[in-house]
DNA sequence: AGCACGCCGACT
DNA sequence: GTCGGCGTGCTC
């Protein structure tokens, strides 16, 4: 019998090596790498990977593969292999890796049950379980737990009269529909039609509807066609006249939606120039990275249209992924109108089933476009002609747990293996990204102008402080309620943005300053209106909204922090005639919310857009000529490196909201610190100018595109015990590099504690380390051992995006 | 991650 | 004497 090699599902240190398993005969030629098989596992039946076929195995006593789980592999070996990179790159166990790749709806879900064992009776077992037994052949272990009959079972298994079983089941089918067509020959059913009783007229009618349309067709239609009801075409497939069959059927979420089709437009000289490189670097199979610096509104979109346009022409096949906040309508739109059917969408708006059916037309070959946000890189593509990343420099492109997977790194490895080019796009390019384009490891395209020619708007820069000592007091300074006012006269659109990140409304006494915190994790507790009640956004704790303090027994306790709910009420007061649609996570947390708002807002339902970080992007509606910032620095005090970096991009980003179209756009930014760099230089768009700045700073506390980074956090209930291993971790890890590399902690994390575990970090910053992922290694492995026992934990976050 | 095995204290 | 607590080590 030939050997399987297979990676199971557990995710644990010790079990992070393949296991080796027979095929028996009868799969011998249907178990391929990539496949997941059902193996058993000490007492246990999981799910596994099979990477390898091979014909002997150096292990001595081999179980056999229970059966598979896949007619067709899941990962195709160039993704196997990515796999393995994946977990040499984050350090993450390869099962993880697998899964990241794979949609959620093939991870496997585990079932133990107990059974009856062989010819044991019901009447043998005591009376609580008799009755169970009686009435069901088996019962699943949780149900067991649950009535409290899991001693009662234990003491039968070790009798032998019932017995442990597992299950592994796969999280959802494919979605069949029933199909019925004729079995007959047309001559043949006419024949059949005239030995039909004559009180079956429905039965008739069936037979004739076939008669004219020999083709198979879905039961449901049939029935609406012919008025009739399941059971009439029932007795015509027993008297076999007709059959059935399931097919196999996509759920479309996109069914009953046409999309216009779109032809190239003709490419501006400036963007002529962009994509020759890319389109020759198609043509001739290169590798090759490039960045596509393009300010807001220059049609970097058309050039991704044409790119891909080259690729699908080679026969080969493209990945677009867009941050999942700008994944809007609009967006797929685009692409659906030029490639129609050939494109794949994969974003978190859709079902676990709907997921997995676009993720299957890929892997059935049945598309060549898969647009998606960051899991689409690795979309099961074997003739990759293109990837491209749009808004480039979006954090979300940054995975935050295992495997802790930078979606750009990912693209350029796929892009090393199938020769074919990267394209960055953004107008705001991460500084990592744009510091390689400078120094030509990236290939800068550059896209100078908006389409339309149109300015950029003009932007006024709003100091809060001295509308205050004017004795303004309200959140909206003078100049912004006059544009405000303005627009509504005018019967154009504003779109007013609340920079909420950092600034969450969290209660605290005006009397004696206390602040509502969590028990659990030191951070403040956040206030949600809808049910009056404060939460801790990292564990979940949920108080009552105090009416005193507990400090000092002052009713003065208010919530601080200017949500979009205040805002919107305070525009209600001041001008009670516009029209206000308020996009934040409460209005869109329905399906297709989101979507309907955006819809409202183009029909020009109402006058002004209100909203948070999600209607940064995308927007692009012709009566737009207004976009004010209410509070532009809220992220600029995070105890973070990039937080000018993200203070400048959004409010570049918000500001290309206004004036896309014929009309004119103004932007009014109110701030507190008018004279950061970031605010001033985002006021004038002035990308270059910011990253000259940016970098000096970047420069002098060696944080990245100069330094790499690596973070480890280590966390424990116990504070001791946290920080003595932080510290043991930190020494080993600065013995093993070298003098350049600065080394970090052990410090406490920006959230001290989280569910009641402390936690402790370990910064390295390095430059050339070659000895760093072993050491890193060496660490997991230590640790991670002992993590189980003393319920330390401990994580490793390969260039980090956040520190806390 | 489960799960079995095994070694110690506190009960019918 | 047995039940059950959780430390230790294995899973092809």
């Amino acid at each position: 019998m030939k050997v399987a090699s297979v990676i199971v599902d557990v995710p644990a240190k010790q079990t992070d090596k393949t296991f080796d398993y027979l095929i028996p005969n009868r799969w011998e030629n249907a178990i391929l790498p990539g496949m997941r098989v059902v193996v058993p596992f000490g007492p246990r039946k999981i799910q596994g990977f099979v990477t390898e076929v091979k014909a002997e195995s150096s292990f001595a006593k081999l179980k056999e593969i229970i059966e598979p789980m896949d007619l067709v592999p899941v990962l195709t070996n160039e993704l196997l292999s990515l796999g393995n990179w994946l977990t040499e790159h984050t350090l993450c166990f390869r099962i993880s890796a697998f899964q990241a790749m794979l949609p959620a709806a093939l991870k496997a879900k585990y079932e133990k049950w107990v059974k009856l064992a062989g010819n044991h009776r019901p009447e043998e077992l005591p009376a609580e379980l008799q009755s169970v037994f009686q009435k069901n052949p088996e019962i699943v272990w949780n149900e067991a737990v649950e009535r409290g009959l899991v001693t009662a079972l234990q003491r039968e298994a070790a009798k032998g009269t019932v017995e442990v079983a597992y299950r592994v089941k796969d999280r959802l089918n494919a979605k069949r529909l029933k199909h019925v067509y004729p079995i007959l020959s047309k001559e043949q059913l006419a024949n059949e039609l005239e030995s039909i009783p004559a009180r079956a007229a429905k039965q008739r009618d069936v037979l004739n509807y076939f008669i004219e349309n020999p083709e198979s067709i879905e039961q449901r239609e049939l029935l609406a066609k012919t008025a009739t009801t399941s059971g009439t075409v029932k007795v015509l497939i027993e008297k076999g006249l007709l059959g059935e069959i399931d097919k196999e059927v996509y759920r479309d979420p996109f069914e009953e939606r046409v999309f216009a089709q779109t032809r190239p437009l003709a490419l501006t000289d400036d963007q002529a120039n962009a994509i020759d490189p890319i389109l020759s670097s198609i043509k001739e199979d290169k590798h090759n990275v490039f960045l596509l610096y393009g300010v807001t509104g220059s049609g970097k979109t058309e050039i991704y249209l044409q790119s891909i346009q080259e690729v699908v022409g080679k026969g080969k096949e493209a990945i677009v992924l867009v941050p999942e906040i700008s994944l809007t309508p609009q967006m797929v739109n685009r692409f659906k109108g030029r490639f129609g059917n050939e494109v794949a969408v994969l974003h978190s708006g859709l079902s676990a089933g709907e997921k997995y059916d676009e993720w299957r037309r890929i892997q059935r070959k049945e598309v060549k476009v898969a647009i998606g946000a960051r899991s689409a890189v690795f979309a099961p593509f074997e003739n990759l002609g293109i990837i491209i990343i749009d808004e480039e420099h979006e954090t979300s492109y940054k995975q935050e747990e295992n495997p802790r997977y930078h979606a750009r790194d990912v693209a350029i490895q796929r892009g090393l293996l199938h020769n074919c080019p990267i394209v960055l796009g953004s107008a705001t390019p991460s500084l990592e990204t744009f510091a390689r384009a400078q120094k030509g490891v990236y290939q800068l395209l550059t896209l100078p102008k908006r389409m339309n020619n149109q300015d950029l708007p003009k932007v006024d820069i709003i100091d809060m402080r001295e509308e205050l000592r004017d004795g303004n007091r309200s959140m909206f300074s003078k100049l912004l309620f006059e544009k405000l006012q303005e627009r509504l006269e005018k019967k154009e659109q504003t779109v007013l943005f609340l920079n909420k990140r950092g600034h969450s409304s969290f209660v605290m006494c005006r009397d004696c300053g206390y602040v509502l915190n969590c028990p659990h994790c030191d951070i403040s507790l956040t206030y949600h209106r809808y049910n009056q009640s404060m939460k801790c956004h990292y564990c979940g704790h949920e108080d009552r909204m105090p009416s005193i303090c507990p400090e000092c027994s002052s009713d003065h306790i208010r919530f601080f922090g200017t949500g979009t709910q205040k805002v919107e009420d305070e525009l209600g007061k001041i001008l009670p005639e516009a029209r206000v649609i308020r996009m934040d996570v409460d209005t869109t947390s329905r399906k297709g919310a989101h979507e309907r708002l955006l819809n409202d807002f183009s029909e020009r339902k109402a006058d002004i857009l209100l909203g948070t970080q999600m209607i940064a992007k995308g927007l692009d509606f012709p009566n737009i000529t207004l976009v004010g910032v209410l509070s532009a620095d809220t992220m600029l005090h995070l105890p973070d490196f990039r937080s000018s970096e993200k203070t400048f991009q959004l409010l570049t980003q918000v500001s290309g909201r206004a004036g896309r179209h014929k009309l004119k756009g103004e932007v009014v930014i109110q701030t507190y610190t008018p004279e950061h760099y970031s605010v001033e230089l985002s006021g004038e768009q002035d990308f270059d100018q910011f990253y000259q700045r940016e970098m000096l700073v970047r420069k002098m506390h060696k944080y990245p595109p100069f330094y790499f980074l690596s973070l480890i956090t280590v966390s424990h209930e116990e504070l001791m015990k946290v920080i003595s291993v932080t510290e043991k971790i930190t020494n080993y890890v600065r013995s093993r590099l070298s003098e350049e590399a600065i080394v970090l902690g052990p410090v406490a994390s920006t959230i001290p504690r989280i569910n009641d575990r402390y936690r402790y970090q370990c910064l390295i910053k390095y430059k050339r380390e070659p000895d760093l992922a072993p050491a890193l290694k060496t660490v997991l492995d230590r640790y991670q051992q002992e993590s189980a026992a003393s319920g330390l934990q401990i994580s490793v976050d390969v260039n980090p995006y956040i520190l806390m």
